[in-house]
RNA sequence: GCGGACGUGGCGAAAUUGGCAGACGCGCGAGACUUAGGAUCUCGUGGAGCAAUCCGUGGGGGUUCGAGUCCCCCCGUCCGCACCA
């Protein structure tokens, strides 16, 4: 046995090991061996989409953190579910496929295969038999037999709406994945077309998402980001009259949060898209058409870049305000049409109150619309008598009935005054829309739907699941927006029920697969149905989830949807599927560029002093942090790390950098730290100089009773770091984890024949979560012939937590003067006593005016 | 503009929740052992000062015997959202 600390011997034992024993397979309910009384812990991992270059060291900090806790709860005694898998379909694989002229089924099987091997390379402790691939039939199956369910209840439709197609992808993209106006992945610019296309009704379930982000154990940052996604806003209806238009189009209906204010609406706005505008008087007509194309023309980006300046024209028409009766003048106020409201938010219309709203007011005062004060603002705040719009709450003032109302109330009575005459009512609107749900793209699950002749669309029955994706040679988008599939002329073709049918063309997008991909795990080979319910009901629902919080919105939104509607069908049994969500920090790194500001890939980088030049050229070169990526030369690859530094290393540093929520930077140099934490670790247990297992006073246990001395001392030192250890799970924060076991490893270190072998068997079990490899190698020296993975995780005796003496600082006016050392248990007299004892020079001369005593703390003296 | 997170040594970071600021590690300095060391071990390492001591948690105020921690104002960084009526 060679006793030096070979990383690659170990690491390649024990992963083979763990590999040939399925060690981490976790059994469901009903299956032998399975332990009903063991408590649950389903951790998770955001799956990833295996791009073609594989892992970074970056994607790896959320997988180490989760397979520490993974690994701890099994210690614990629970049952864990700790799966992992393969977010397969969708653009980027596509386009990947693209890129290298093969088929994503081709380039996806590769890739996977890859990941796999990294993942397995850093020892992560899943259980691979329930892998699953959602570009794989037998999942996708259930990915369509679940949209059927949405279908059913009416929750899939299609329309012919807006969408924004990107020329470049040739494909339509959902509004969350167009960032001004340009696409998310890849930045290619996007146009609004109208297009016909499968939509899933998420506004269902709007106020649902809402309410229940309350009862879910997730960072406050996404759930408000969910909510502002969300956007709902109590307010009004009010329908105005439109003047000289025929009577079906003669109710203007708009939204507005302030009903208070009607009676300082001056004009009226539509959106360039509003159905009013056929409407448009022969005068008006060129003028208004002009706008409404020059509108349509403009990108989103454009749009909200011209936000500065306001446009808009008058249409010719005039409506009149509720607030006063048909008669009276005041009641007749113009129509424009303006892009800065919105077709797809509210009515697409609103009541223009210039005197309360910021956008009004700019508009009035661009086109010289009259502004009326109708709220007072309250006392020392500005309004229109100081030039300026106010927003806020005030007193209602020139709006007759509500005069003298306080905000809130005259929301209210304005409402009910309203609603009494017919003419508005109370409503609530959000800002979410429903969900885009159909790509013109191959590669991804087809709709489980076909169109019969009569030009009824009926879903597949459930027994001729899946609709296979078929084989296409070539796959690239038509260019003219009709889908790939179009092109699979055999494929196409079908019967339902003995009719002729024509399969849906469309398929569905990247995040489908990723909507219910943690109830797959529980039951991941179930041939009959999605899930059963034994296993849904044993597992579910998720305990701890991470990932990145880029999916704050559209992956966690979704997946909450599809997962109520799941409740609402009666197949899972929790309204929301991931109890705790914790997002992992980015990892950063060090990226360099040159006087010009040009990239310098990190492997042209030489470090000299801490300052950086050029390899060969030698000019000096200015470092900054940024993301992991390619494209800046800075991609850590923890194959090399492993190889060279070893896994377990490598889990170490990347817990040890900092709290696992925190963004921080990699640093290679860093490394030597926790590589030489492994070994200290290592040297205390085996001596690399001899042949024997272990050094040999821990070679049999002493079984001595009573400990004292320095193994007395060790034994406090090891149940405080066992104590920090389990304290560090609390928020993920491992790297004091890590930090408490450096601690006792250094004092273990200085006193090598005082550790004794239980202190160093628990020394191992705490640090196997961290470091499994080392842990497992220095577990088996010790003679065990099991693993160590379900070995109880070792206790806290709170008696060894306490010293008899305390050493408490004096201050004296709340400064450090000197430090005393007492008894545990003196009494606060000889406390005080001694302090005094210890500061004479500060006391010399100067009256105590106060003595505070802060049991086992502190001691301050207030001195005049 | 709105919402969220954050700001501590040369660097990554700690700090029982109001009680010894800088644990642990990197780097750096000195030394030991070595034919050698980019190995290992020991000691030192916030700043200023010969020292006693003083100053120090982005800046400025405040509460308190005592503030990195609580309150108010400001500055800066990062991440969302952004004409949502």
């Amino acid at each position: 046995m060679s006793n030096a600390y070979d990383h690659i011997g170990i690491e390649n034992r024990w992963r083979k090991h763990w590999e040939d024993t399925a060690l981490f397979r976790a059994k469901n309910p009903g299956e032998p061996g399975f332990d009903p009384k063991a408590p649950k812990f389903y951790v998770l991992d955001m799956f990833p989409y295996p791009s073609g270059s594989g892992l970074h060291v970056g994607h790896a900090v959320g997988y180490i953190g989760t397979d520490v806790v993974a690994r701890k709860k099994r210690m614990e005694g629970c049952n864990v579910l700790h799966p992992m898998g393969w977010d397969a379909f969708g653009l980027p694989a596509e386009q990947y496929a693209i890129a290298t002229g093969k088929n994503p089924r081709e380039t996806n099987a590769v890739n996977t295969s890859n990941y796999r091997r990294q993942l397995k390379l850093i020892g992560l402790s899943y259980d691979w038999s329930r892998e699953v691939d959602t570009s794989d039939p037998r999942y996708y199956r259930w990915t369509q037999w679940i949209f059927k369910r949405l279908f059913e209840r009416g929750l899939a439709y299609q329309a012919e709406v807006p969408v924004w197609w990107c020329e470049e992808l040739k494909t339509v993209l959902a509004n969350e994945e167009v960032i001004n106006g340009r696409s998310e992945r890849g930045n290619h610019p996007c146009v609004r077309r109208p297009l016909k296309q499968w939509m899933l009704r998420i506004t269902a379930y709007a106020e649902r998402l809402l309410e229940d982000l309350d009862s879910i154990d997730w960072p406050e940052s996404i759930k408000a980001q969910q909510r502002e996604w969300i956007g709902k806003s109590a307010g009004a209806e009010v329908t105005f009259r439109v003047q000289g238009v025929p009577a079906n189009a003669a109710e203007l209906v708009v939204f507005t949060t302030r009903p208070d204010t009607l009676w300082g609406a001056t004009f009226m706005v539509v959106a360039p898209e509003h159905a009013l505008l056929k409407h448009v008087p022969a005068s008006h007509r060129a003028a208004v058409d002009a706008y409404v194309a020059q509108a349509a023309s403009k990108s989103e980006l454009e749009r909200t870049d011209l936000a500065k300046e306001k446009t808009g024209v008058f249409t010719g028409l005039y409506a009149h305000n509720p607030a006063f009766d048909a008669g009276d003048a005041r009641g007749r106020i113009p129509i424009w049409t303006a892009d800065y409201v919105m077709a797809g938010y509210g009515t697409g219309a609103i009541m223009a109150v210039p005197g309360h709203d910021e956008r009004d007011f700019e508009f009035a005062r661009k086109f010289d619309l009259p502004v009326l004060e109708v709220v007072r603002p309250p006392e020392g705040e500005k309004g229109l008598a100081d030039g300026v719009c106010f927003a806020g709450d005030g007193t209602a003032v020139n709006s007759g009935p509500i005069d003298g109302l306080a905000t809130p109330q005259a929301k209210a009575r304005a409402i009910e005054l309203l609603a009494a005459r017919g003419v508005g009512k109370a409503r609530t609107t959000y800002k979410l829309r429903d969900w885009l749900f159909s790509r013109q793209r191959y590669w991804g699950e087809p709709f489980p739907l076909v169109h019969l002749a009569d030009g009824r669309i009926v879903p597949v029955d459930d027994d001729a699941l899946p609709v296979e994706l078929p084989r296409m040679d070539d796959f690239k988008p038509s260019g003219d927006g009709s889908a790939p599939l179009a092109r699979a002329k055999d494929w196409l073709a079908t019967t339902w029920r003995g009719e002729p049918a024509r399969r849906d063309t469309d398929t569905m997008p990247g995040w489908a697969g990723s909507c219910w991909y943690w109830l797959r795990f529980m039951d991941p080979t179930n041939v009959r149905e999605p899930w059963s319910r034994d296993a849904e009901g044993y597992w579910g629902p998720v305990d701890l989830y991470v990932g990145g919080a880029a999916h704050a919105v559209m992956h966690l939104l979704y997946a909450r949807f599809w997962h109520k509607v799941l409740y609402d069908v009666g197949l899972v049994h929790t309204k929301e599927p991931f109890q705790r969500l914790f997002n992992q920090g980015m990892l950063t790194a060090f990226a360099y560029q040159d006087a010009t500001g040009r990239l310098v890939p990190n492997a042209d980088v030489e470090d000299r002093d801490n300052r950086f030049y050029r390899k060969g050229a030698g000019d000096e070169l200015t470092q900054f942090v940024t993301k992991m990526a390619k494209s800046l030369g800075n991609v850590v690859n923890p194959d090399d790390i492993v190889r060279e530094h070893g896994a377990d290393t490598l889990r170490i540093y990347e817990l040890f950098m900092g709290p696992l929520a925190d963004s921080k930077p990699w640093n290679t140099r860093d490394i030597s730290g926790s590589r030489r934490f492994v070994e200290r670790v290592w040297r205390a247990i085996v001596d690399p100089d001899t042949s024997d297992p272990v050094r040999p006073h821990l070679a049999v246990d002493q079984a001595t009773p009573e400990l004292s001395g320095d193994a007395l001392l060790l034994e406090k030192e090891l149940h405080r770091a066992i104590r920090r250890v389990d304290d560090s799970f609390a928020s993920l924060n491992f790297n004091t984890a890590i930090a408490a076991l450096m601690s006792f490893v250094n004092e273990a270190s200085k006193r090598p024949t005082a550790l004794t072998r239980s202190q160093a068997e628990r020394l191992v079990l705490v640090l196997s979560p961290f470091a499994p490899h080392v842990a497992e190698e220095l577990w088996s020296r010790f003679g065990h012939a099991r693993s160590l993975a379900y070995e109880a995780w070792p206790s806290v005796d709170p008696r060894y937590l306490e010293d008899d003496t305390l050493e408490i600082p004096v201050q004296v006016l709340g400064k450090l003067r000197g430090k005393i050392v007492v008894g545990k248990t003196a009494p606060e007299s000889e406390i005080v006593a001694a302090a005094k004892a210890a500061v004479p020079t500060w006391l010399e001369g100067k009256t105590i005016v106060k003595t505070i005593v802060v049991p086992a703390k502190l001691v301050n003296f207030v001195v005049r």
